[in-house]
DNA sequence: GTGCGATCCCGTCACCAATG
DNA sequence: CATTGGTGACGGGATCGCAC
């Protein structure tokens, strides 16, 4: 099969089999899903072929390099459940080594519908609409920082990138939030970044200076009319994708703090209740 | 030193939602 | 409706740690 082909063929059973395993989590059967028909090429791509459970999204567990199609819903202090999405690695795992997660919530989403049979038509869109398109890293960490004070906000622009942003200073995980084996994404921010790598690229640059499309007439010059635009499209997209894997690590490290910070709160809270069951409970001799 | 597995990072493709 | 941006997924190269 080709490249091409394989990766349609693996995406499409991919959200099938992700479906499936919702499914048959809910009603507790083990369906003939994806999973089995291709399980053994799932697991050398990604090292899982489920969706994460609360030991592998909560920081604890033990991420591959490899993405696995990740669904989790996470509820937050507030009552309100957002779901987490794609790969959470975890590339300081010390970090976070408290056996008491218990403040995150954390579970699949089977686990957190199984109060909703009654709705189970409902739940199924609901689950499908989640799957199928879910926000944007920006869209979620809004919505954590729009609940919780803790949680810094990924602005909509190049603000987002002016310096360690001040919330996580105060966390307890003070990592590098901009690093990069290039060194592009640093704290002093970065533009729209076709804009400053255009002349360092491939594209040839009597390609860039090629005519208007109105002027083009000759077969040749609509070849490289369409060599420059596929290579202006894959340089954006290029960039993009690297934004794009600043803001997930971003994400997921605004998530660590998060936990950090829960973990803190949620031992002090245990503490506080340990010393009024000391002060309330009856002294037996 | 070498082989090997794990992990990270990057470029690319495919897909989808938003937008003009 | 065409274009654009965001993101999951894949493949491959680079790097690291470890056992031998």
């Amino acid at each position: 099969m080709s490249k091409c082909g394989r990766k349609k063929y693996i995406k499409t059973n991919l959200r099938q089999m992700t479906m499936e395993t919702i499914e048959s989590q809910q009603d507790g059967s083990v369906t003939d899903s994806v999973a089995e028909r291709e399980s053994a090429d799932m697991q050398t791509q990604t090292g899982q072929n489920s969706i994460p459970t609360l030991a592998q999204v909560s920081v604890a567990g033990s991420g591959t390099g490899r993405g696995s199609p990740a669904v989790t819903l996470v509820q937050l202090p507030s009552g309100q459940t957002v779901h987490v999405q794609g790969v959470i690695q975890t590339p300081q795992p010390s970090v976070i080594q408290s056996p008491q997660i218990q403040t995150v919530q954390v579970a699949t989403i089977a686990e957190t519908d199984e109060s909703a049979d009654s709705e189970g038509v409902i739940d199924s869109h609901k689950r499908r609409e989640i799957l199928s398109r879910r926000p944007s890293y920006r869209k979620i960490l809004n919505e954590l920082s729009s609940d919780v004070p803790g949680v810094p906000k990924i602005e909509e622009e190049k603000s987002e990138e002016e310096g360690t942003p001040p919330n996580i200073a105060t966390m307890a995980v003070p990592t590098s939030i901009y690093q990069t084996s290039t060194g592009q994404y640093t704290a002093t921010g970065d533009m729209p970044t076709y804009q400053i790598r255009a002349p360092t690229t491939a594209l040839p640059q009597g390609v860039v200076m090629a005519a208007s499309p109105g002027s083009l007439h000759s077969p040749q010059q609509l070849a490289e009319e369409a060599t420059r635009k596929r290579e202006l499209r894959l340089m954006k997209n290029r960039e993009a994708a690297k934004e794009c894997r600043r803001r997930k690590k971003e994400y997921v490290k605004c998530l660590e703090s998060r936990v950090a910070v829960l973990e803190v709160q949620n031992k002090k809270l245990i503490e506080e209740l340990e010393t009024l069951k000391d002060i309330c409970s009856p002294k037996t001799d």
